[in-house]
DNA sequence: CATGAATGAGTGTTCATTCAT
DNA sequence: AATGAATGAACACTCATTCAT
């Protein structure tokens, strides 16, 4: 089958998506993001269809990435000992973490997420990568004071808790565990 | 330079901005901003020195009207009588409000706050336009479970609360009160 | 109205296509054929739209040019004292030395007149431009041995017999007139 | 070079070339032409150097095979009983019913003989097809009112009438024999 | 100051051809 | 020889900005 499809160059494709949106926005030219992966700008369009297709997929895996990196430790089953509290802030903590040891990939996705040409099938992907906190955190809302609002609503809240949360761990370091745990309870004063 | 003669094109180049911003998004050309005015391409730039000028410009526009709308009505003196809460609400009401009643230029806002564009200037700016409800934030954060963060972190999750909170007033407008009363609820619980 | 738009520049553009789609053919880059007007490369699209409303809009302009060549001091009237053969000798005559006087022209035309894009609409104009000499030809097939066959079929072999002779009249330019008239009988034998 | 391994894998490229330039005109990429071939689009450069090396040949076998169909009954000796006008008849019948029958190959024979990259050696190869034809075409023109126009010329005019035909032919399929014999008389007050 | 034509750098994508497997 | 990924030149078209009128 001659020369196969390289998952390598493939990677390196998005490693270099990533830098090069971090320096330069979603207007980098794809020739850069070419040259910055060490391949040629044709060679690009045999891994992605067109930028927009790098771009939706680039989102996915590193919305994947994230949740990923979220959930590492979270079990699933019934028999967990540990309380909703608990599981919570395990999710919490490897989200902030996560975002803190990749801030490239974590501006990226932030830029990615309000991006125009993300198609809804890549949001509707996105949104499924964190189906495994979905029953969490459906059991901790239903005995809190938002137990009555959308579920959206509620995801939506914490989610602009977390972004506040992260940039203040990435703008003040040294208190960044600090920040987290703050971050934490303002979070869990609203919906646990 | 810009030394308009008509304090009404401006506007009107504004209001353009903002719709087909809406439209298009961040990447509309400008001769389109400059049709929708009822003016010729040329002649925006005798208003504003660049297409990024004219956006700078067009975001402290919007975060100053946000701002004028929210604090409508609150007391600047000490003499009010009105509690804490009730003064806090009272911007927080006018905040989704003017949310709700300019859905475009809130959508405008929020593309805008995140270009890549935006100098340094014009951020500091923008939260100056946000500097009377400082005092007011500072008091209640003081006596509340907040009191050691720092002040940008409280007004961080403020705002991610807020944007959740307007996002589900416009997603659901038949319980649009509702919402913006457990948004509120959700944030004094965070730092009031 | 600021610059308008000059009629000197279209009509540059018009001339340097032609040049440049004689050297090229129909691949030619828009930016050669730009500079070869004298104007950038952006400028040819103030003009034109697009490449092909380009080439349409040429292909109708030589097609009008070569019709107006064809039926110079062709008479409209019914007073005529000419015969048909006289009057159609006169058309064929200007027609065979319009392409002998404009080689180039001719050329492009016949390029253009296969290009896959010229609209039907352009292909429609095109032929009204040669609506001058429908009635003469009507008369003269309507008296022939063709007066059975289509029109269409009627102008198709024309087309063919003059293509055929222009060829020769440029390959041999010394018996230009000659190979004129003997197309000319050759043709009117067919139709006349 | 090319060292053909398979004579079917040669004969499948010039199939899917004929069928794709019909669908998309000249400009068609080869790797659709490989694609619609069955093999691979590197293969197809191992039968064939360069795009124009395979439009080359296209054109020549097509024209071959026009040729060859033409001059199908055709006595190549003296002693035919047949009148010159018979033969003739036997001649352009072929090639009209070629043409009908092969709508196809007739329709890129008609784009390739206009391409730029059609070399002089081809063209002058594919003159030669029609050899065959050069005897009968000069003793009809020999005795027939075209007796001093270059053969050359005669040929042309012969080519430009049938042309028409052809389409003619495919216009009006009811009426297609009528059309060839029409075609052909006036073909025959020409040269006959 | 208003106009809108002029400018030309910039970009996503295509595609004939090459070459590693 | 066959495959299909790799290459990189090429190109139509856009658009912020300038400038002649």
């Amino acid at each position: 089958m001659a020369r196969p499809k390289s998952e390598d160059r493939r990677n390196a494709i998005m490693r270099a998506a990533t830098q090069v949106i971090v320096a330069q926005g979603l207007s980098a030219p794809t020739a850069l993001i070419a040259r910055e992966a060490g391949i040629s700008n044709g060679s690009l369009f045999t891994y992605f269809d067109t930028k927009a297709d790098l771009f939706n997929q680039l989102y996915l895996e590193l919305k994947t990435e994230m949740a990923m990196a979220s959930l590492a430790g979270l079990a699933v089953g019934a028999g967990s000992e540990a309380t909703s509290r608990e599981q919570m802030f395990l999710v919490w903590s490897n989200w902030m973490h996560w975002a803190s040891d990749y801030p490239q990939k974590r501006a990226v996705l932030a830029q990615l997420a309000v991006s125009e040409d993300m198609t809804p099938a890549t949001r509707q992907a996105g949104h499924q990568a964190m189906d495994g906190l979905a029953g969490l955190l459906e059991r901790v809302r239903a005995g809190g004071p938002m137990r009555d609002a959308p579920m959206g609503f509620v995801v939506a809240i914490m989610n602009g808790v977390a972004e506040a949360t992260i940039d203040f761990m990435a703008q003040e370091p040294d208190r960044a565990e600090l920040h987290c745990q703050a971050g934490f309870d303002a979070m869990w004063r609203i919906i646990g």
